[in-house]
DNA sequence: ATAACAAATCGGTAATTATAGATTTATTAT
DNA sequence: ATAATAAATCTATAATTACCGATTTGTTAT
């Protein structure tokens, strides 16, 4: 949990977004017809779509997100669910505010 | 002000430092012996002795941390003195806490 | 006006980041 | 087993960032 890792993680617009997306997923993303509800996040396609990336530029954007503890993974089947970390991301404000 | 910038601002360890040394002058600084005290900030020269990179490296993270709005700077005769921006600061983390 | 020095700017190179396509590794359905 | 699909990983390239040295611009003291 390096704050200067962080800062590069959030330096970026496209995870910015997706980490504002994720905030609502009944809002920005259509229901997971598979699961019927968003109780471990959103899976990859649905991002992938939305951000209208490659499927392997966000892969590894949600790896990056994971690595620095904004977003938790899990995987049902063939699909991976992605979920922001509130706890870790208040963490990391109460942290800048502290150190900046 | 907008939040990539600053992130982008905030993602390097020595404009990190740099700030933060900015919280406390006295702390960190030899003291002005033209001025007496820290009332504009810190000039230019001491920020790079102490982060101990060249002279036009400095100026220009001092440039990105003025842009963002994070520092203020002052001219006074041959030297500028540079002094965080509370209020910036804090208004960032605000937007932070709201947006993210 | 000239010398001296602080700071800003310009032009360059090495390192890092953004992003993609191809390949590999799950996982499920036939 | 095989095909199909999702996600992760590998390799590559273009763009950006981290610096630096050289030059220019301000400012003051001679």
């Amino acid at each position: 949990m390096n704050l200067i890792e962080i800062n590069k993680a959030l330096s970026n617009q496209v995870r910015i977004d997706i980490l504002h997306w994720l905030k609502d997923p009944e809002k920005n993303f259509p229901p997971h017809k598979e699961l019927g509800h968003f109780n471990f996040g959103v899976c990859l396609v649905f991002i992938k779509n939305k951000a209208d990336l490659s499927q392997s530029t966000i892969s590894q954007y949600m790896a990056q997100l994971q690595n620095v503890g904004f977003v938790t993974a899990t995987r049902l089947g063939k699909w991976t669910y992605f979920k922001r970390n509130e706890e870790n991301i208040e963490n990391y404000i109460q942290q800048l505010q502290k150190e900046l």
